[in-house]
DNA sequence: CTGAAAGCGCTTACAG
DNA sequence: CTGAAAGCGCTTACAG
């Protein structure tokens, strides 16, 4: 085993101290061009490289932050995760990503963990387990961005979009398209959801200001994959066949009534309109192309990732969420 | 900013020396179960965790493996990343995730921030860039696991499934169903692989092997996503509109050729059977569900892991690539 | 422009 | 069973 190169073995080399190698590799300047020359020639011979857990120990920084998800294979996340890695290597650091794999106890050893590692920030896509874990780990030094859901404390900040304004926009676009049975496919956890079913209440207020009655039995509740969309439309048309429009609760239950309606017979969009939400990659790839409610990834990433880095360089913590808006992709099935 | 609490810390609160402290942190034993238990009050009390980067620094070890892909939202890829991330957690490791974005100078850049933060060892999945790269970068000290192609070098070891054999399983299938006019919908980028294009070949081999000649027509290439798979089944159509199977590269591509069979008023499994390759949990959602080739994601993960853990702990380089086999998955597509 | 010393928070032999 | 010292590889004041 080669020992390792350290910044010592370059300064003995090139016949200078560690110092004024160190001075070279973190260009801070002051230093002969001749001995630079040299010692950047050293460097690459050697293959000298910084050991950041040295470097970490003193600076109290390793110019990397840590995404935290809660299940990789779900595309709107890893749509987001792309995002915020882009914004992170364009701001000069490097991403991890880690997810719990929904186990809630996870966040908290992983936020630990990337803690004690000595990362940056965290950024939270969504915020799981107690805000309390949040704002104790944020309070002991670790900046936490928390999306969607604002949390208040020092060193959180957080990074949200308007779900509610999300779902007015899809249902009010439905209802300017003429269709007159708007229904909903919603999520059956959403019910839980200390933050309110955001989406469901958009759907009955864009009713409401459209003069249109909210049905009950227009809203259906179900998992939000593409097998629940599909069990949610099949409920739907049962309990009223004549329904001309669906809202999803995402894309991958908007996919489960595309497949739905088509298994019985329903025309999208001549019969049926669609419309779901996140607007995941697979939507253009969809026959119907999907129209959806889409989030900005990459506004996101570099939204998070600048609050990450502001409050790491000591910034106080910014008072008020950053919202960063969403908008409606209108495709083919609607 | 609250002052980080560290090892003297608790040993001072204690009234014991921090060696001791650091010997039940690190559970070696030899200690009072009095001290030890009033060590371990202490400890919950002020809140302590050991800073991994001075640990780290001492036992060249930080119980962190990462993983390198190259696309975050390709659906295969984060499965076999819920794959590892299981097997690193019940090994006792956290595993980071990060991405090339298809960028393979990106791959060094991060090997390199890998290494020089001290993970004990680095998966790549699927492995970009030179192979120079990957040899140098383990002949320094960082244990590395290829996956499907090998690289001999020390500290590197590989883990592969046939390619070869899962195309040919695919294609048998088809016949053994009495289908005599399969199709292949390839990768474009397949011909430009340096390991040649593995799936192709059993395509064919398997067609010889039963007695059925190869027809130039009916291969087709494209990208491999679901818009490829749409086009490779237009062209293929177009060319034999008798083809009655259709061999998908990736389960993206058979997607789309589900999309554009139905498109053009085929049915499946009646007049054309589909097999996918893969086995992507969307398999299960799509109608018809998706027969697809089979890799055990936990199984490569395991075998990564603990291909990894027994080199950085100084086990010798295993010599021979762990085969973890693959399957087929009959579904209703077939 | 460059160097010698101290120290980040921990673990590792070595004593007692 | 427990402690005092050295050191991992760096950076940070402080001198010169």
């Amino acid at each position: 085993m080669p020992a390792n190169v350290t910044l010592d073995d370059v300064a003995r080399r090139v016949g200078v101290s560690a110092r004024t190698v160190s001075r070279v590799v973190n260009d801070q300047g002051g230093c002969t061009e001749a001995t630079r020359a040299r010692i950047l020639a050293a460097i690459d011979e050697l293959g000298y490289r910084p050991n950041m857990l040295a470097r970490g120990l003193i600076t109290r920084r390793s110019d990397t932050i840590g995404l935290i998800g809660v299940e990789m294979s779900d595309p709107f996340f890893t749509e987001v995760a792309e995002g915020v890695q882009r914004a992170a290597r364009d701001a000069g650091r490097t991403m991890f990503f880690a997810s719990t794999d929904h186990d809630s106890q996870r966040q908290w050893e992983i936020l630990q963990s990337l803690w004690s590692h000595g990362v940056d920030g965290v950024m939270l896509f969504p915020v799981r387990g107690t805000e309390r874990q949040v704002i104790d780990m944020a309070a002991r030094g670790l900046p936490i961005v928390s999306t969607d859901v604002q949390i208040v404390g020092r060193n959180v900040g957080t990074v949200t979009y308007d779900l509610f304004h999300g779902a007015a926009l899809a249902v009010e676009h439905l209802i300017a398209r003429g269709r007159r049975r708007v229904a909903m496919a919603g999520h059956d956890q959403s019910l839980l959801d200390p933050h309110r079913p955001r989406r469901e209440t958009g759907y009955r207020r864009a009713l409401d200001a459209a003069g249109q009655p909210f049905v009950a039995e227009r809203l259906a509740h179900a998992s939000n994959n593409v097998a629940g969309g599909r069990a949610a439309v099949r409920q739907l048309l049962t309990a009223d066949p004549m329904i001309d429009a669906i809202f999803a609760y995402n894309d991958l239950m908007a996919i489960g009534a595309l497949q739905q309606l088509s298994a019985m017979g329903r025309k999208v969009p001549d019969d049926v309109a669609v419309v779901g939400f996140d607007d995941i990659a697979m939507c253009e790839a969809l026959t119907p192309r999907l129209t959806s409610v889409s989030i900005d990834r990459d506004l996101l990433g570099r939204e998070a990732v600048r609050l990450l880095t502001e409050m790491s360089s000591g910034s106080p913590t910014p008072e008020a969420p950053v919202d960063i808006g969403l908008g409606l992709v209108i495709r083919d099935s609607s």
